[in-house]
RNA sequence: GCCCUUGUGGCGGAAUUGGCAGACGCGGCAGACUCAAAAUCUGUUGUCGAAAGACGUGAGGGUUCGAGUCCCUCCGAGGGCACCA
């Protein structure tokens, strides 16, 4: 008879006193140390995307290390050698501004949160090996973006230009066009505005077809959804150039998709801020309205721009374009809705099968004529038509579909040497300077005669000045360029004086490789060792949120993309498998100070237990959805790990008992759970792996409470694969459980147990007996029954019988030995 | 506007290849324990119906012996892109 005290799980189930005795011992046993180099097991490196220090770790936190150590855990268990690493994304912004406002020093700010975090994910049994941690603010680190970022310089792939940049007023910085989400700052949501500058950047541009083609290996393993919008950023067109004379002027080629639309062209369009449209208008009668109307445009934000439902604006500039097919004069317009900065800032108007000539068109009182035919006339409906059709009004393009015109007139101006197939990309440079103090200093030297000066190699790293005695406000130059002392050096080429390049980089370099510097984060002489880059690369297993879809997947793409053709890894995509988490919300919304729906992670630690918090977190429902903590319930977690813990006290066998002597319908459900956990974990299933668990628990207490032997090695069986299941998601109550049962820790190394195949086949089937599609009996059969078997035994079975009375059968369908569907004729 | 994803009990969510819809849990209800409550344990819980049974995966249609699953149309929710020629 069990005693009551065992259903009393505030006498039994402590989760305070099983944390505080587990922890220490982890230490010493440290289980995850990983990647000795004679480590016969096969590899699995499992990254969480790494944190940014901005004070203690937060909900969100909880549930993507959560999720993360699951699958690391398991590898572990499943006899991989897993890496599994953490670090700190330690540049940044907000270090900056805290220091700003506190009077304090970024670095103090920075290394104190990281150590808070630290101690916050050791508490939350972490994963992490923690003998291989790295910092991106440790000059040990950010010497080799430095070094990366020379290594793109020498081979032209880091290069200084003047352009109209973002730039946000309030974090007083540039932005890279990815920072820019709706005309507004990613940061702090304030309208970006554009202002001329030379800034570095990175050739990202000369990459955009191997990322985009590059994306076949991902496909099926990174989700649908971040691959769609990796391809949409990057946006990539095909198309062709044409070259147009210009009458009094020099010729002018525009890109066009549509290059079998060319007899539809109309007028002509350039972008009204393009160099090309100032030396169009100069010397034309439109000069003064052109400046007038460039003055205006100039004026307006991004946001006004961004407007759809704005009307078409521009202004005639007295000149003609000549359609190479036929000789028409077009007339030239300026106009803000043509780009300067995409495709050659100008295009030929097709006011038929494009909206937004037909809107321009409409509003000037331009001709439109339809080169494709239609169903309804554009000029009359004002909406352009972009279907596939027979081509008309166009020479020997007529009759003709829109791929084979595009082909036959692409071959002609081809030959006459007025055009040409052409590619185009929405994807622009990565514009990598910033104006801030916080980050990685740019490793050149602007020398008055020798321009633009790398740092030489062996004075890497060019550390940041004190940032004490610095005045880190914003104030739209860096404050590095005040660092009297550090600014001004002799030129390494000529020794004359010259001036340190003062912006520092953005923080998405640091993080576009620095799963790389996990394979040994203390090398002094190389960013990383090849040959450990070989042994462990490409990362096997990616966490992080989505937020990240664009940005910093693209960017390492990018960085490993530069690496490979570097000779310095041998692979070409740095995360085989990525997993995005979904968010933790609160009553429907985001969780915010503001709202006043914050729910702390300190708090429910200390309520429920770190391995409730856990549990909950993973238990939730699929990994990429969102959890709303209202619908979810730690305490209830807490219940099933106390339920749990107290099976790991009944059991009364020794450890080793042969498991085989034990009772088959018991091993049979730990055989089932073990064969189902397994494949739910490895489909990102971790709910379902979890509720396999509890019907394992169940079964057992089941069997007990029935009468079987709490001595029987079933019930062992049993209560040890509960505890290894466990064991990925609640550490410290599986360690104990482990514990209890007699064994040494760390069950974290215990093994998944090795399911045997012939546990999994049931004695007997249920069968379903269907008569027109609804279940009328169920039978109990062998599972290998013949089907003619089967099919005699269910058209004698007493229900069918009954409710076949009087019928004739016209069909039976037989899937033995599951299901028997009798359709009766009519 | 365009593109993608999604829609299952009161709630979170399960459901190899089309084959017993609602696993597992939360919440609810009933009972045990208790002076009482909390906690815990046991049972029960899709809807209608006394029952037999019928109905049931956003709505409508289709394919099929059989549809949550496949196809078409519509509706709702979430996300991405938004003058990129």
């Amino acid at each position: 008879m069990r005693e009551v005290a065992d259903h009393q799980p505030e006498v039994g189930y402590d989760h305070e006193a099983i944390q505080n005795r587990w922890l220490p011992v982890w230490d010493e046993v440290a289980p995850f140390r990983s990647g000795r180099l004679d480590d016969p097991r096969p590899k699995k490196y499992v990254l969480d995307m790494f944190p940014y220090p901005s004070g203690d770790l937060h909900m969100g936190h909880a549930e993507a290390y959560a999720l993360g150590d699951v699958i690391a855990r398991f590898w572990a268990q499943k006899g991989f050698n897993v890496m599994h690493p953490i670090g700190w994304d330690a540049f940044g912004l907000p270090a900056e501004n805290a220091a700003i406002k506190r009077g304090e020093n970024p670095r103090t700010w920075t290394y104190e949160n990281i150590e808070m975090q630290k101690s916050s994910m050791r508490r939350y049994a972490c994963s992490f090996d923690w003998d291989r941690v790295l910092y991106t603010c440790d000059p040990e680190y950010y010497r080799w973006n430095q070094w990366f970022f020379l290594e793109m310089f020498k081979r032209g792939l880091a290069y200084r230009k003047a352009s109209a940049v973002n730039w946000c007023p309030s974090c007083q910085t540039v932005l890279a066009n990815e920072q820019v989400v709706q005309g507004l700052c990613e940061r702090c949501d304030n309208v970006v505005t554009k202002k001329k500058l030379t800034q570095w950047y990175l050739r990202i541009t000369d990459y955009a077809d191997r990322l985009l083609d590059d994306m076949e290996q991902l496909e099926g393993e990174w989700p649908d959804k971040v691959l769609l919008m990796q391809r949409n950023w990057i946006g990539r067109s095909k198309g062709a150039e044409v070259t147009f004379d210009i009458e009094g002027s020099d010729p002018v080629t525009v890109y066009t998709t549509r290059p079998d639309t060319l007899y539809g062209a109309t007028f002509f369009v350039v972008a009204a801020d393009s160099e090309l449209a100032a030396k169009l208008a100069a010397g034309t009668s439109a000069e003064g309205e052109f400046q007038a109307y460039l003055d205006e445009v100039k004026k307006s934000t991004d946001i006004e721009r961004l407007a759809t439902d704005r009307p078409k604006t521009g202004v005639f500039l007295q000149r003609h374009a000549i359609n190479p097919v036929n000789g028409e004069k077009l007339p030239i317009y300026a106009s803000d809705y043509v780009l300067s900065d995409y495709g050659t800032g100008a295009i030929m108007a097709v006011p038929a099968h494009d909206q937004r000539d037909l809107d321009f068109a409409r509003a000037f009182n331009l001709p439109v004529r339809v080169v494709v035919a239609a169903d309804e006339d554009p000029a009359l409906t004002g909406v352009a038509t972009a279907d596939d059709g027979p081509h008309v009004n166009s020479g020997d393009l007529d009759g003709l579909n829109k791929a084979d015109a595009i082909a036959k007139i692409i071959a002609q101006l081809e030959a006459k040497g007025l055009g040409k197939p052409a590619k185009n990309y929405r994807l622009r440079d990565w514009l990598i300077s910033r104006q801030r103090y916080w980050g990685t200093p740019i490793p050149i030297i602007h020398c008055d005669d020798c321009g633009e000066v790398a740092v030489p190699e062996d004075q890497l790293p060019v550390e940041l000045p004190d940032a004490s005695g610095l005045d880190l406000s914003p104030k739209g130059a860096s404050p590095l360029g005040a660092a009297e002392e550090w600014v001004n050096v002799p030129c390494p080429t000529c020794g004359k004086p010259a001036k340190r390049d003062s912006d520092t980089m953005d923080t998405f370099v640091d993080s576009s490789w620095y799963f790389l510097r996990y394979l040994n984060p203390n090398d002094s002489v190389r960013a990383f060792d090849p040959e450990l880059a070989k042994q462990w690369l490409p990362i096997d297993q990616y966490v992080g949120g989505v937020t990240h879809a664009i940005l910093h997947l693209l960017y390492a793409r990018f960085f490993t993309k530069v690496m490979y053709d570097l000779d310095l890894v041998n692979f070409t995509e740095p995360f085989k498998r990525l997993l995005n988490q979904g968010m933790v919300v609160m009553n429907g919304s985001a969780m915010s100070k503001s709202r006043g729906n914050l729910v702390r992670l300190s708090d429910e630690l200390a309520v429920h237990g770190v391995d409730a918090v856990r549990l909950t977190m993973v238990f939730a429902g699929p990994p990429e959805d969102d959890i709303d903590w209202a619908d979810v319930s730690p305490a209830g977690a807490k219940k099933f790990l106390a339920r749990a813990w107290r099976l790991s006290g009944e059991v009364t066998s020794e450890p080793g008992v042969n498991f085989a002597d034990g009772d088959v319908a018991l091993r049979k459900a730990t055989h089932k759970s073990l064969h189902d956990a397994d494949l739910a974990v490895q489909t990102y299933r971790f709910n379902v792996a979890v509720a396999k668990t509890m019907e394992l628990v169940n079964a057992t207490r089941k069997a007990i409470d029935g009468g079987l032997s709490t001595a029987d090695p079933a019930v062992r069986e049993a209560v040890e694969a509960v505890a290894i299941m466990m064991s990925l998601v609640a550490p410290y109550t599986s360690e104990d459980m482990w514990s209890r049962l007699g064994h040494a820790p760390s069950v974290a190394l215990a093994g998944w147990p090795t399911v045997d195949e012939r546990l999994l086949v049931d004695d007997s089937v249920t069968c379903i007996v269907q008569i027109a599609g609804k279940v009328r009996e169920r039978l109990e059969v062998s599972p290998d029954i013949s089907e003619a078997d089967l099919q005699a035994m269910a058209l004698a079975a007493p229900g069918v019988v009954k409710a076949l009375e009087g019928r004739d059968i016209r069909t039976v369908i037989v899937r033995a030995p599951k299901l028997v569907n009798i359709v009766p004729a009519s």
